[in-house]
DNA sequence: AAGGCGGGCAACCGCTTCCAA
DNA sequence: ATTGGAAGCGGTTGCCCGCCT
């Protein structure tokens, strides 16, 4: 493949954006759309790469990113699918609207990193793993029973269905199987998506029974 | 008070994958 | 079928800031 990009060759600015350059690649995207990053990096008047406009948009100006503290629930999701895929950044940040994978990846290495392997670590990774198998369990029979109980849960399924399903066949293989739903009509779903009366938003804290607090006192 | 240190995060780098010509 | 450019991804770096001694 292509050898240096020579991105100093070329002259790109690097370093931290400014207000200024934000404000060119926002009202240059918001007009024009994504894309063609390098073109846009020329035309929206930026001496930058396109792959540092790219970067920015995503991580940083594009609108529905969510800023600040990850939720306890974010938190199991990052835990609970890192275990399943490692460190596939990208699919696990589908899993949780407005957050980036350069976020979660920080995240990660920032929390988790050194508990890896760590006892508590593993066991609190076993601990989820349990509880999930059991609440598939549950899951699958209140799905027979009480489909109107399940609208947050059909809400996330709707959010996740396609990018899922890309997973289930093409990035999780064999180690996916292993813990899919046994049914073809079910999606594998992370145990915080599942069964659990709590909203998405950030309401949950530390007070919160079973999974929360669990999760929370994860250090 | 100030210097050192470590954590957190934005951004860069290099590689891979995708896709159009 | 091949090739090269664009986009995407994950690893890494480096800076900033707050805490500690």
């Amino acid at each position: 493949m292509m050898m240096g990009r020579g991105l100093a060759e070329q002259g790109w600015r690097k370093g931290p954006w400014t207000p200024e350059e934000d404000k060119l690649l926002s009202e240059y995207v918001s007009l024009h759309g994504e894309g063609r990053w390098s073109s846009v990096a020329i035309a929206a008047g930026l001496n930058r790469s396109g792959k540092s406009c790219r970067l920015r948009w995503v991580n940083y100006l594009r609108p529905g990113l969510k800023r600040g503290q990850l939720t306890p629930q974010e938190e199991g999701i990052i835990i609970e699918l890192h275990a399943l895929w490692g460190n596939k950044w990208s699919t696990i940040a589908r899993y949780l609207p407005g957050r980036t994978d350069n976020e979660i990846k920080n995240y990660w290495r920032t929390h988790f990193k050194k508990e890896k392997s760590s006892q508590k670590y593993e066991k609190r990774k076993q601990q989820l793993m349990k509880q999930r198998e059991q609440q598939e369990q549950q899951q699958l029979e209140q799905h027979k029973q009480q489909p109107q109980e399940q609208d947050m849960m059909e809400n996330i399924l709707a959010l996740a269905e396609t990018s899922t399903q890309k997973i289930t066949e093409a990035q999780a293989g064999q180690e996916m199987q292993a813990l899919t739903y046994p049914t073809s009509e079910h999606h594998y779903l992370p145990v915080m998506y599942q069964d659990h009366d709590a909203s998405l938003s950030d309401t949950v804290g530390p007070d919160d029974d079973g999974l929360w607090g669990g999760l929370w006192n994860l250090q």
